[in-house]
RNA sequence: GGUGCUUUGGCCGAGCGGUUAGGCACAGGUCUGCAAAACCUGCUACAGCGGUUCGAUUCCGCUAGGCACCUCCA
């Protein structure tokens, strides 16, 4: 098996990735908090694991891979003394917040399979473990590291700070939180203001309540994650994943609570991914600069200036690496829906190349299905640049993931299809043969990406035959050099999308 | 205020102590009835000022700008 490496938050170094059980991966991400549409910012992580999760699998690894549903426990505003986001959301809906959760996680999963991102092994909802929430409150308390407060259970940071170290994992000491902290109104039940909620006692008002030991009540939002990581992928597991801004305090207080409860911090691999920009800044519900998934993909938003389709946003985030900033703009958006493009005309010209030459296609991949094959331990070809290319795509995607570096190598790839296409390269069964293996694998397999453009099932059919006619008509009217009728063909078509393009071979046409 | 990150060519975006990232855009050429596509060629940048070094975009320091977290956020 080859070599992964990846940027563990907790030493913010590139380590050496080594399972806790050898052949097995148990990762755990944070999933979206299900009460608005989900968002171009939420593409990010959804799309950043799912590569992950592919690679991990087509290099051999069994993988777990659990993405929570937060659908009670986070509070607006501060996570002490704010409303309940769903329940906020369905107040002002008039809804149950039940309906809001199901309505949001629908919208979530249909994104997300429009993207392409296949469902985690296993998807679990906070309200669902209600019981292994308290539990955990429980322990905590023996341990002592909490205490009671009118009904509410706070953390005592002070406490786990001098018998273990708060801050691992952001590098914070807690004189430094200590200093960061604003003092908010409502806080006389916690000791200290950098203490945190485990379960806090509703008020009459509040609708998404649960009984326990201590009061009518519901749990603090960094509870769940610890309470679920652990039923799912046991004490300690190997990867946790999220966005940057969750680092702290959430992951800070999910290894405070873990080592609380548990007595080791739980988790191996911290994986964090950056942000989404938008004009420089964050894009995210407090500034109320995002764009949403469905408007994107529409093009209905002011800050559009055309829909672009789910795999053009998949393409431009797989364009630069997962912990940096991505910054969105209409330009950048563009020109990664023609660099995909570009991508997928080379797929199909392989295809027809590698069918020539007798090379046998990997079956096509059903959404959810993942990628079965397993990495090539060496590249046959003969060609001493396929060769250095696929060997190269494997290095950049083990080496943190690094997908920019991984497309480079694949465009270099497409520029000897087309060139093979234009036979102004030789290419022998091998090397057709281990370019068709990197596009299934790889660019269709782990990178997750997909011609979008020709779903069209039954119609497409239609369509194709139709195509053909026309392309027999305008093939009669140049053979008779009636160039007027040729071009107004073509020039019709092109009016309503559909692009043509002689070659050698013949008439080919494309979707803009 | 505290902590951390960052500043790359027209745009997006990698990377690194000495070698072409890549995409998009642009210009020239080849091919073509003309286009389109494709291919070839060109465009060679690393905020500023110092320092280390044979050599720095890459390491160190300072200056200037930007961002993130410290409150909910993917």
């Amino acid at each position: 098996m080859r070599d992964l490496y990846i940027t563990n938050s907790l030493s913010r170094k590139k380590e050496l990735f080594k399972p806790i059980n050898e052949g097995h991966v148990g990762l755990y991400v944070c999933g979206p908090t299900v009460y608005g549409d989900a968002h171009l910012g939420h593409a990010r992580p959804g799309v950043t694991y799912d590569v992950f999760v592919k690679l991990l699998r087509h290099l051999g690894y069994k993988v777990r891979y659990v993405r929570n549903i937060t659908d009670v426990g986070h509070l607006e505003h501060d996570a002490d003394e704010g409303e309940d986001k769903i329940a906020k959301k369905a107040r002002l809906e008039q809804l149950e917040p039940m309906e809001v959760v199901q309505k949001c996680t629908l919208a979530y999963h249909e994104a997300m399979r429009m993207l392409n991102v296949a469902p985690p092994s296993i998807e679990p909802r906070a309200s669902g473990h209600i019981i292994e929430q308290i539990d955990l409150v429980k322990k905590i308390l023996d341990a002592g590291y909490a205490y009671e407060s009118n009904g509410s259970i706070y953390f005592d940071v002070l406490k786990y700070d001098k018998d273990y170290n708060y801050g691992i994992l952001s590098g914070r000491t807690l004189d430094e939180v200590k200093e960061g902290t604003r003092d908010l109104d409502g806080q006389q039940d916690k000791r200290a203001s950098y203490d945190f909620a485990l379960w806090k006692k509703a008020s009459p008002e509040h609708i998404m309540r649960w009984p326990s030991p201590w009061s009518d009540g519901f749990p603090g939002w960094h509870l769940e994650c610890s309470a679920m990581s652990e039923k799912y992928l046991g004490k300690e597991f190997d990867v946790h994943g999220g966005g940057m801004d969750l680092l702290f305090p959430h992951h800070e207080c999910e290894i405070a609570q873990n080592t609380a409860s548990r007595g080791c911090s739980g988790v191996k691999y911290w994986m964090h991914n950056n942000m989404i920009t938008i004009e420089g800044k964050k894009m995210g519900k407090s500034l109320g600069n995002f764009i949403t998934l469905p408007e994107l993909f529409a093009g209905r938003h002011p800050k559009l200036e055309q829909a672009y389709s789910p795999m053009t946003v998949r393409f431009f985030i797989l364009q630069a690496h997962y912990r940096g900033t991505l910054d969105f703009s209409n330009e950048a958006l563009q020109a990664a829906e023609k660099g995909l493009k570009r991508i997928m005309q080379a797929a199909k010209d392989l295809r027809s190349l590698a069918s020539a030459a007798g090379v046998q296609p990997a079956p096509a991949l059903a959404y959810g299905e993942f990628v079965s094959a397993v990495a090539p331990e060496t590249v046959t070809a003969s060609n001493s640049e396929v060769k250095a290319i696929v060997e190269n795509v494997y290095e950049a995607l083990c080496d943190d993931l690094n997908t920019p570096i991984a497309l480079s190598n694949i465009f270099d790839a497409v520029r000897i299809i087309n060139s093979a296409k234009d036979r102004k390269a030789t290419l022998d069964k091998s090397d057709l043969q281990a370019l068709a293996d990197l596009f299934d694998n790889i660019v269709f397999g782990v990178l997750g990406l997909r011609d979008d453009e020709n779903e069209g099932g039954k119609a497409g059919k239609t369509i194709e035959g139709l195509m053909q006619m026309v392309i027999e008509q305008r093939k009669a009217a140049k053979a008779a050099k009636d160039w007027a009728t040729s071009d107004r063909i073509r020039d019709d078509l092109k009016a309503i999308g559909i692009q043509i393009k002689d070659t050698k071979e013949g008439t080919e046409w494309t979707l803009e």
